[in-house]
RNA sequence: GCCCGGGUGGCGGAAUGGUAGACGCGAUGGACUUAAAAUCCAUUGAGGAUAAAACCUCAUGCGAGUUCGAGUCUCGCCUCGGGCACCA
């Protein structure tokens, strides 16, 4: 008998695999596609570990049960190469990030092949390419001419380390998410997409899609919708109107002063002379401060008095106007109605400034200032004829009023900001713009594109686009007037590059349309998209937008509401003693060693027995020894098992009933199951099998374990690939359900269990549970009911 | 502070409200071997009881509740992990 020898079955195919064309995505002719994909890699120098890994084959699994079910697949690989990882590895290793990137993808590309996944090589794609960045240059001139594209000088978050802006999603707890240096605050004229426009719809759309409950939630507390009124409040002794946003107009009466941010442009125009000086030294300070310090938990409150005065449109009270940084310009109108009775934050700063509280909600309507700041809803007290009406009420009526005096409008906020994707540095693709001193902006025009990236440059950090450099890439022509014009020399976000690429592995190689219609048509939307939730208010967010943006500009229409990714599934991180596995924190398995010691079917399906993959798994170093003993065992059962003409009525049992047991799992994307009751069968196999029958368990594990059930599937005298073969189908029929076990329980109790026959009738069934066993238990008792679940248990009830 | 997700043997983990611990790792004992590895067989939640069994009790983070019956449902806590955070 031929030695289990998983190197050479692995070579074997994987050539075969190759040599067929067997994983090249092919037009779907009344066949329905399927198009599976893994968030693509970023190549970073260190190559792949085991956590990354898990989603690629859990995608692939899927991608081959699926294909198993008679659907043409796309799943396709590709590499997020710009950005600055790259960037900044290049620097420390003293070379180009052109050569680093190219070596690491060798290496990645080299890595991934090893997973024997159905990936379509040929449809690879690497973002830092010309010919893919010159589309994602073409998005961003279609988003420029819808107007989706804008500049503007704005304070941004800064990395003083990567020397960049960064977009306010790239900032993880005040610090960069790449380099955890602290971000401060710098002003730059910089590039934005306007992703607000579709706050609304990102949000909307989320429940048409089929995605993991958390993610979504993620997305909705990120574009942070809050409704609520826009309310006019005049200054006192001049023209001017403030108008402040807030979620709780039923407190307006509570409203005893007024505070702006220092930034607010209003705040030169109301200062009373005499506090000038005050607040000039306020602002100034504010100013420098960086974010991290302003948004710091526990701040003591700070302000100072502007000497204006502002009037509450409900009761025409003259309230104080101050300055204080826990006011945000970026969100409402930098301008807050100030309710300390009802407010946590306004409520310190009244204590601090000994301001005036007022309470105007009770949870009983009777007044009681120690439970002050009282800040759910209530009943109104305190405020004039809205007395005793409850918050939700007083809300609508109180709005509704002061509108037929134009002093308010219902308004909704959001905490999404629009999308900052400039960047100061080398790595990335040119913003295809250019600046004339006749015609201003221009944006280049698209046969021009791609504006190339230079690559004779310097490229180390300093503070200002490492493109300014090159000469020959700032000096052009003006493509309006053809005078002398200079480039836009920042370079995009890279979420940027990767917002659209699942669009390009429909057509990779098109290089007139960024894919044809027809190609767009064909695969998208993607049917099921894995990766990690870590991107989740990041990447999809992004990637939604982008596509509802270009099918909204009726540039692609692949789907009624633009959204790319119909189902998602996060991928649960591996730990290894009990951390995240990285190169940082020095935890790192590596796969190589592991495919070349059990092979990569026994990786795979370690991968997908860890745990359920939508979790967080800790990874066993001796776990994979117990997959790889059960591919040896099922090696042994079909090269040493004599196949007869027919299969006892036991092993038809077991078939069925794994079949359905394994569809289900696969379904649901539980692996792990579906692998624990692929090694029970074998464990209850007995030798009295036909071929045919015992095809069915190979073509059932041929998902996990593509090499080996190739293998033996040949061994079994199939000629074509098992994966040109069909899923079967449980025969319920053929599992044997003559004897179940019947659990028998006093009081709930489990006492005994017997043997009956399954289509016991009640009556039998409860003599047969009375044994010795539970008569003893009962002990002459009165049994006051009976409860029987046929094939489950039966409960005898005692007083 | 608010919003998610976890907590089950020595470990990873199974369990449509119905026999808790499937499947696997590890461990222990045995077979094979000159020996080891590999492989195979057996045992393996804790405690008690027994010559050995039968058997009994306790166990799914803690405490209540609903139910004939709760890991699973409800309420209140503890704890670990993640997200947001002066967002008006």
């Amino acid at each position: 008998m031929k030695k289990y020898e998983p190197a050479k079955i692995r070579d074997k195919w994987q050539k075969i695999w190759e040599e067929t064309g067997a994983h090249k995505a092919k037009e779907a002719k009344n066949r329905p596609k399927f198009y599976c994909l893994d968030m693509f890699p970023y190549p970073s120098g260190a190559g792949l570990h085991v956590g990354h890994w898990r989603g690629y084959v859990l995608s692939d699994v899927i991608a081959r049960y699926q294909k198993l079910h008679g659907k043409s697949i796309l799943h396709p690989m590709g590499y997020d190469a710009f950005g600055l990882p790259a960037e900044n590895a290049a620097i420390k290793s003293n070379r180009h990030p052109k050569e680093f990137t190219l070596k690491a993808i060798e290496r990645f590309r080299e890595q991934l092949k090893q997973i024997g996944a159905m990936y379509d090589w040929s449809r690879e794609i690497n973002s830092s390419e010309p010919q893919y960045y010159k589309w994602t240059q073409w998005i961003f001139l279609q988003l420029y001419n819808a107007g989706l594209a804008y500049r503007k000088k704005a304070p941004v978050n800064w990395c003083g380390s990567c020397q960049t802006g960064l977009a306010n999603e790239q900032v993880v707890g005040g610090e960069c998410e790449r380099c955890q240096t602290k971000v401060t605050k710098k002003e730059l004229t910089q590039w934005f997409f306007k992703i607000t426009k579709y706050a609304e719809k990102l949000l909307n759309n989320l429940t048409k899609l089929d995605w993991p409950e958390r993610t979504k939630i993620l997305q909705t507390n990120w574009i942070g919708k809050s409704e609520g009124a826009l309310l006019k409040f005049k200054v006192d002794q001049t023209d001017l109107e403030i108008e402040v946003f807030t979620t709780r107009i039923d407190t307006l009466f509570g409203s005893t002063f007024m505070v702006l941010a220092p930034e607010n442009k209003v705040v030169q125009a109301i200062t009373h002379p005499k506090y000038i000086d005050e607040v000039q030294n306020y602002i100034e300070k504010t100013k420098n401060e960086s974010d991290v310090y302003r948004e710091k938990e526990h701040r003591k409150k700070t302000g100072v008095f502007t000497g204006a005065y502002a009037i509450n449109p409900i009761n025409s009270k003259k309230i104080p106007i101050w300055i204080s940084d826990y006011v945000l310009m970026g969100y409402g109108t930098g301008a807050v109605m100030c309710v300390p009775g009802h407010d946590k934050r306004d409520f310190d700063f009244a204590k601090k400034f000994n301001l005036e509280i007022t309470q105007v909600i009770s949870p009983n309507g009777k007044k009681d200032e120690n439970i002050l700041p009282y800040l759910d809803n209530g009943v109104l007290i305190n405020s004039g004829k809205y007395n005793g009406l409850k918050s939700a009420v007083a809300k609508n009526t109180m709005i509704k009023d002061l509108n037929s005096v134009n002093s308010a409008e219902f308004q909704t906020n959001f905490r999404l900001r629009d999308w900052l994707i400039s960047r100061q540095r080398y790595w990335g693709a040119p913003i295809p713009i250019v600046y004339c001193d006749m015609c201003g902006e221009v944006p280049v025009d698209e046969k021009d594109l791609p504006v190339l990236l230079p690559e004779n440059i310097e490229f180390k950090p300093k503070g200002d686009s490492p493109l300014k450099q090159s000469k020959e890439f700032v000096n052009t022509k003006c493509p309006k007037c053809g005078t002398k014009a200079m480039r836009e020399t920042d370079t995009m976000d890279t979420f940027v590059d990767s917002s659209w690429y699942f669009l390009r592995f429909t057509d990779p190689q098109n290089l007139h349309e960024l894919s044809s219609s027809k190609n767009i048509n064909t695969w998208m939307p993607v049917d099921l998209y894995i990766g990690g939730i870590e991107h989740a208010t990041m990447h999809l967010l992004y990637a939604r937008f982008i596509s509802m943006a270009l099918h909204d500009l009726k540039i692609l229409g692949f789907d009624k509401d633009g959204e790319p990714f119909k189902k998602l599934f996060n991928i649960g991180l591996i730990y290894l003693h009990g951390a995240k596995m990285s190169k940082s924190k020095g935890n790192v398995i590596n796969p190589d060693e592991l495919v070349e010691k059990y092979s990569s079917d026994a990786l795979r399906g370690y991968e997908m027995f860890v745990g359920p993959n939508d979790q967080d798994s800790e990874w066993q170093v001796s776990g994979i020894v117990g997959i790889y003993r059960f591919l040896e065992k099922v090696w042994q059962y079909s090269l040493s098992t004599e196949f007869k003409n027919s299969t006892s009525r036991e092993n038809l049992s077991i078939i069925n009933f794994t079949i359905k047991k394994v569809t289900q799992d696969i379904e649901n994307f539980r692996i792990n199951t579906a692998i624990a009751s692929l090694m029970s069968a074998f464990n209850h196999l007995d030798n009295k099998i036909s071929k045919k029958d015992y095809g069915l368990i190979i073509q059932i594990l041929s998902p996990i374990f593509p090499h080996i059930a190739e293998e033996i599937w040949q061994e079994l005298g199939n000629h074509k690939s098992v994966f040109e073969s069909y899923w079967p189908v449980s025969d319920k029929s053929k599992v044997i359900l003559d004897n179940i076990n019947l659990a028998v329980q006093v009081n709930g109790k489990l006492k005994d269990i017997i043997l009956v026959t399954n289509n016991i009738d009640e009556e039998s069934a409860k003599n047969a549970a009375l044994t010795e066993k539970v008569k003893s238990a009962i002990n002459n008792k009165n049994i006051y009911n009976i409860i029987y679940i046929p094939g489950k248990i039966i409960n005898f009830v005692l007083k």
